[in-house]
DNA sequence: CGTACGTTCTGGAACGGTCCAAAGCCGGTC
DNA sequence: GACCGGCTTTGGACCGTTCCAGAACGTACG
């Protein structure tokens, strides 16, 4: 037994199918006896309409895919919501794919949403580096969140503003009275800004030669081993500038080993206000990038690029605010 | 500039039509160099076939939809590993949708992937219960996985075997010595069963008098105050089976805050062996449910679903392990 | 040489919607 | 009564595939 069609409605209610698709889209043409009578048979016979059918002839999906580059990593999720919201809104759907979940099948994720005909494209955090994306981009209207690149002709990028991010985070460890800080730093032009911004910050106060950065890989266990490193520095750092709230997670694991004590011999900044930033045991002070916010601004972004797919891509940041926790304090000396 | 159709690349390869078209799903009826020329202005063209189109035309769009409850809570990652890898190696795509995003629009996700006219369905952890989802259900081929409800006609369930989870954990704690023990319990079918078990089991070595229950709520705040509770009893007990890993992490910060250290003065026990409590620094005891064997064996009954829909509903249940660390140890006195 | 039979290839009918031009209906005007 | 114009309604073309019946083209055989 199929479901039933367009024209099941149409028969049942004694109307052409065309009156039936002008009820469904709401047009006002319509006698109210004819609509009541084609709902009514719409309702009896439990009719959806094919979304396959209607995209079809109607030449668009009204999806929108996402990208995400790993669902392990919690800090999209607000990103999500803020995203989800704003398209809903106008009348799009969300249809998610994991590249983690996805790269070791070797799958091409972009050809799914390609051959779906999605309306628009959104990636989700720093993608590896892909000749996919590009074409994809330059055939259907692509907005990059949370993320810094890839740069493309007609993509618009919205994220955080990790230059004033990690200035809050090192200037509020440098007003606790910290002078000797460390950064574990993470990939991409994001991890390059961060750590840009962390060294600017460091020198403009005269700290040049304090700041120590070792290289993290954005998980627990490479905050983890940067942070060991960072510690095992004959003069060892009083304070640390995590890249993000995962490989704070791992710095906090180290100090603990080491028998150092968060915060009085060791403070530590997470990145990303995650919600494993928000669990009480860790509780750790980090910088929030509006992520809710960077979502909804980034599905702005990609609506009006859908109506005008040539206008030159811009940038879009977020200011960050920095969440004071439990993990920052003054030094032990002071 | 529309995006190239079967029939640009049929005249551009001097073909009909129908013959791209079998060339494209790998017919052996075609003569070598007529498939070379098809798949070279494939190739010249950037042709990517129109996937609205085709599911319209067969029928079937190869593709499931994915419920999730929540994607806050981070259990459901390594499910979905193991329902996408096999998914994926029978030519099935995966939608997600979250719940929690879509509740709070009103939106019923159900709708969309019966527009959609998904192959199937899986719903992945407990969904409220809802009319939509009967109904969908009764349409198309479902599968229930890491939950064990709704329980409905045509629908079967994978999930890990609550009752041997909970046992795994509160044998644990009571053959490293702890006699006065509590659980954080969980809602639904699963939260039954996992306190029900844990009753049993303290039942069976004399203990029932000295077990003790509160209600969490799946969240780590529900946990911590859950906590409060059970440890501000007269008597506290010395170790804890938590509903799950979340709720576990609760329990560690109402710990910390008591002053009692884990698992020296408080063992605890979380459930789901999520990434969480892979945390160094949390370093959860908890029950591992072999989520990615769920998510491949719940894709494996969703495929034998698809093949014969009217097959009675079957309950598949994986083995849970415990997977020991750092939140366990013998009961102070011991 | 005509016929039968594989192997390849093709035209056209679905699939289930949207959209548009045109038709039907109605009361009002001249 | 013919004509007009606004409101409703309709038939049919179209969207880009798949699938099927049958055409075209050998090749082997009697």
């Amino acid at each position: 037994m199929r479901p039933p069609t367009i024209r099941d409605v149409a028969e049942r209610a004694g109307v052409s199918k065309s009156l039936v698709s002008l009820v469904l889209r709401g047009s006002e043409q319509v006698r109210p006896e004819k609509r009541e009578a084609v709902l009514a048979a719409v309702d009896e016979l439990g009719y959806r309409p094919n979304a396959a059918a209607r995209s079809l002839s109607e030449r668009r999906t009204r999806t929108v895919g996402v990208l995400l580059n790993d669902m392990r990593n919690p800090w999209f999720v607000e990103l999500l919501d803020g995203l989800n919201s704003r398209l809903h809104d106008n009348g799009l759907r969300m249809l998610l794919a994991d590249g983690h979940l996805n790269r070791r099948l070797g799958e091409d994720l972009t050809r799914t949403f390609t051959e779906l005909r999605v309306d628009g494209l959104i990636a989700v955090g720093t993608l590896p580096p892909s000749q996919a994306l590009r074409s994809a981009a330059a055939q259907v209207p692509t907005v990059v969140a949370g993320a810094r690149e890839p740069t493309l002709p007609h993509v618009d990028v919205v994220a955080g503003d990790d230059q004033s991010g990690a200035r809050l985070a090192t200037e509020h460890l440098i007003a606790l009275g910290h002078r000797r800080i460390g950064h574990i730093a993470g990939d991409g032009v994001v991890g390059a800004l961060r750590r840009r911004s962390f060294e600017t910050v460091m020198r403009e106060h005269g700290l040049t030669d304090l700041a120590a950065v070792e290289r993290g890989d954005l998980t627990e266990e490479g905050g983890y081993r940067a942070t060991v490193r960072l510690l095992s520095a004959p003069e060892r750092p009083t304070a640390i500038v995590a890249f993000n709230d995962m490989s704070c997670v791992g710095a906090l694991s180290a100090a603990e080993e080491l028998g150092l004590r968060v915060p009085r011999d060791l403070s530590l900044v997470g990145y990303d206000n995650t919600y494993v930033s928000r669990l009480r045991h860790l509780w750790l002070t980090t910088v929030d990038n509006a992520s809710h916010d960077v979502g909804r601004r980034a599905a702005q972004c990609l609506l009006d690029r859908i109506a005008d797919p040539t206008r030159p891509a811009q940038v879009v940041l977020t200011t960050p605010t920095l969440e004071i926790r439990g993990t920052t304090g003054p030094p032990a000396g002071s």
